[in-house]
DNA sequence: TCTGGGGTCCTAGGACCC
DNA sequence: TCTGGGGTCCTAGGACCC
């Protein structure tokens, strides 16, 4: 098909503070300023008879929320994404706090991903903000061969910037390189409103330099146990021998550290992928007993279903695994799952699911997150798969559940399931 | 001042089958 | 009666990402 050797050119592009630069847009006031989206509602802007508008402040929160998406000059204050709001508004009292209104930016999501797929159709979604493009095949590179390369690549990826600033008035940064690993990597090198494009030449003096902690899939725990045994810098893991390394990580994560420090990355650019998995949760304001709080919970519980079944019926899937989680008090989280004979979208039945799951578990904490998830999807008109059912341990039937043995485990009440 | 909600992938043990 | 190895499915937890 092609030699093995053939270099790639991968763009990662992402977009420079998503959702605040959408709100941005709205609010051109804010422009500069000190600006925080997240928390739950209870605080949109007020607009004044004289037409201007108020806007709440991070020092008036209070709950659980955490920031979702801060400015840059919110940033500058050492806020980020994930921080909770309450410890936010330590930093940055005075900055401005925005509702998130998800339907804005997906709508802006499709317009950005629709101005690229006009210059580089081959992308790979990576959720709202960001995407990975395969350059390798575009006509404006493989023409171009005896030019300078570099060049080549650089003006295209100028150009797709170029379209996403003209469709949406919203900047990105952007990566270029041989794989999705470095991409990603280099795409954070020039933020805001930067482009990055690196070769392999360029590893040792561009990207070995840089902590562990920036290769996608190096998270805290990973990153710790690297600082522990004296890595901090990518170069650093790179000198590690690969049998040393899979000797502390493991086969796979080991091989994969190697790979990484290496940059080396094979993935190819995906542009089409089905779920996996389906569902939904919430956090409470505050801790729920699952005695004394029981009709919320119940509540709750009947919505979490009814809503996955409708995302479910959205998505045109069915389901036959259901399951639940809690968070507790300590935050100590635990998930319960139930495969099914047959798959369903019925929320009736997708609550039943998941109540027999919550017998399985021990409720004397309190809790602070429910949750239930749809896996093993399927389409709902496809073929089911032929059942062994014969050879095979019958799980348990939902429409006549066997309650008591597993009830009998727990010896707290628990939330009731409707009829 | 405790830490959202939506996901994916991996590991590991036990059941069960051939 | 004892001893197997390989494969799949199910379940629980955890790391990681956006």
């Amino acid at each position: 098909m092609h030699s093995p050797a053939a270099p790639r050119w991968i763009a990662h592009l992402d977009m420079d503070a998503f959702y605040a630069s959408v709100e941005l847009l709205r609010y051109p006031e804010l422009r500069g300023l000190p600006v925080v989206v997240g928390g739950r509602r209870a605080h949109q802007p007020q607009t004044l008879a004289d037409g201007t508008r108020r806007f709440a402040k991070l020092r008036d929160y209070a709950g659980r929320g955490v920031v979702t998406t801060a400015t840059y000059a919110a940033r500058a204050y050492g806020v980020h994404s994930a921080m909770g709001l309450m410890k936010a508004a330590q930093l940055a009292p005075d900055a401005v706090l925005l509702p998130a209104d998800f339907d804005a930016y997906r709508d802006m999501s499709r317009r950005f991903k629709a101005a690229v797929a006009e210059i580089a159709p081959v992308i790979e979604d990576r959720g709202i903000d960001e995407i990975y493009i395969d350059l390798t095949e575009l006509p404006a590179l493989r023409e171009r061969v005896g030019h300078d390369p570099l060049s080549s690549v650089r003006a295209l990826a100028q150009e797709i910037r170029n379209n996403v600033r003209a469709a949406t008035g919203l900047t990105c940064s952007m990566g270029v390189t041989p794989n999705k690993l470095l991409s990603k990597i280099a795409s954070e090198l020039d933020k805001p409103d930067g482009l990055t494009v690196l070769t392999m030449a360029e590893l040792p003096t561009r990207i070995w330099p840089l902590p562990v902690r920036r290769i996608n899939g190096i998270g805290p725990k990973a990153g710790a146990k690297l600082q522990a045994l004296g890595l901090r810098t990518i170069g650093e893991l790179a000198q590690c021998e690969a049998p040393w390394l899979i000797e502390r990580f493991g086969r796979s994560y080991g091989q994969w550290l190697f790979d990484a420090s290496h940059g080396l990355d094979e993935r190819p650019v995906v542009t089409h992928s089905e779920p996996v998995s389906i569902s939904r949760e919430t956090t409470f304001e505050r801790d729920l007993h699952a005695v004394r709080d029981k009709a919320q919970l119940s509540e709750v519980f009947t919505r979490l279903a009814q809503q996955v079944a409708a995302d479910l019926q959205r998505k045109g899937y069915v389901s036959r695994t259901l399951g639940i989680k809690l968070r507790f008090e300590d935050f100590k989280t635990v998930t319960r799952d139930l495969t099914l004979p047959a798959p369903t979208g019925d929320a009736a039945a997708i609550r039943r699911a998941a109540g027999l799951c919550l017998k399985r578990v021990d409720l004397s904490r309190r809790i602070r997150l429910l949750g239930i998830r749809a896996g093993s999807l399927a389409r709902p008109n496809a073929a089911a798969p032929a059942v062994r059912a014969a050879t095979r341990k019958a799980a348990p039937d939902t429409a006549a559940a066997p309650a008591a043995p597993l009830a009998a485990q727990s010896e707290l009440p628990l939330f009731d399931s409707p009829a």
